[in-house]
DNA sequence: TGGAATTTTGAACGAGCGATCAAAACAATT
DNA sequence: AATTGTTTTGATCGCTCGTTCAAAATTCCA
């Protein structure tokens, strides 16, 4: 007897997360909402509860994404190379586009982890799998001989993140290519 | 025949920094400004003219503030130790501080620099003195023959600046002693 | 002591916020 | 075609936002 929904779950999420990516959280009005989600308020509430809950869900969405473009890269990539086309790939897309949006975890990290316990908790799992992603890639990076068995994948792993970081922090408030190459090329010889 | 203003001008300045540094400036409202500072709405706007305003020289004074550290740090260490010194203290404030609030030109970075000019030029210089410091220290260390000169300078001043962001971002969203230490322990080898 | 000049005070403003809701629109079943 | 149950619609809610302003308070000079 009921209806099929109007409009895509998904596909609304989605423009909400570009939304939240751009903005961020605070910056981001609910008119702002659900002008690029193509939908009206009566219709955002039941479905996603509220301005937080459907900024959980876009953190989530986006943390997925994040980790699915880190699996391609180990895909399409030998374990070396994948760590460093992230690098590579974060400069070129800051340097060609002039109003660069970073990354929505390190962005949330600042802006609400440290008055939000739930989404704390969100950013703090992202960041801890993309330490154990390069973890992943440095051991098996060693295991094919690519790496030397001299670097430590635990303590690299760790500099890599920081390293990640700090590139986004930098793509986003001063993206000059020197400054960010510079980051790429020492990632480089942290696995060599 | 007119009247002394009744507070401190520099010192309401200075609360305010506190109010931005911790929340940011969105989640910061005018309540909480006049709230922390001891004054009113009536002898806000007259002195710093809007919250925007307030903002910027709350900015301004944490630049300020900053730097000056840096240079209590060159006074009071060798140049390789300054530096060291710097990620040292970093970790300790982060770990000893369960809502330790990183840096306030960091976070500005990544919640009103792309959507400011003028609050990107500011932080953008913030980043660009930080990474001159650390430019002179190494140079300073090379020429005591602290530092080796197989290090670059200013390929290493930016590897540093982009570390001390991301140890900026982990510390307030992932603070784990190992993490942070890794970081510190990396940039240590940076000048050496 | 009286008057001029300035600041403090705190109420009030319009605007925009996040959120709600009753009515209209609609698809599926009878 | 009528009924039923859900969704869409967009006006509207109460609230807080940043900001303003007139009145009260205060200090300095004559």
């Amino acid at each position: 007897m009921p209806w099929e929904k109007q409009f895509d779950i998904d596909e609304t999420l989605e423009r909400a997360m570009q939304v939240f990516w751009r903005q961020g959280y605070r910056a981001t009005s609910v008119k702002d909402l659900v002008s690029a989600m193509g939908i009206h308020p009566g219709s955002l509430y039941p479905v996603y509860g509220n301005k937080r809950a459907l900024f959980i869900r876009a953190l989530r969405h986006y943390e997925a994404m994040f980790l699915s473009r880190f699996d391609d890269y180990a895909r399409e990539h030998s374990p070396r190379h994948a760590i460093i086309a992230i690098f590579e790939d974060i400069v070129a897309d800051a340097m060609r586009n002039p109003d660069y949006s970073g990354c929505l975890l390190a962005n949330t990290t600042l802006e609400l982890a440290p008055h939000d316990a739930e989404v704390a908790r969100i950013v703090a799992t992202g960041q801890g799998k993309t330490e154990r992603f390069f973890l992943d890639r440095i051991r098996a990076g060693q295991a094919s001989k690519e790496i030397p068995v001299s670097v430590s994948p635990t303590q690299t792993a760790r500099v890599l993140l920081g390293l990640l970081n700090g590139l986004r922090v930098l793509a986003r408030g001063k993206p000059e290519r020197p400054v960010l190459q510079a980051l790429v090329r020492h990632a480089e010889a942290c696995l060599a």
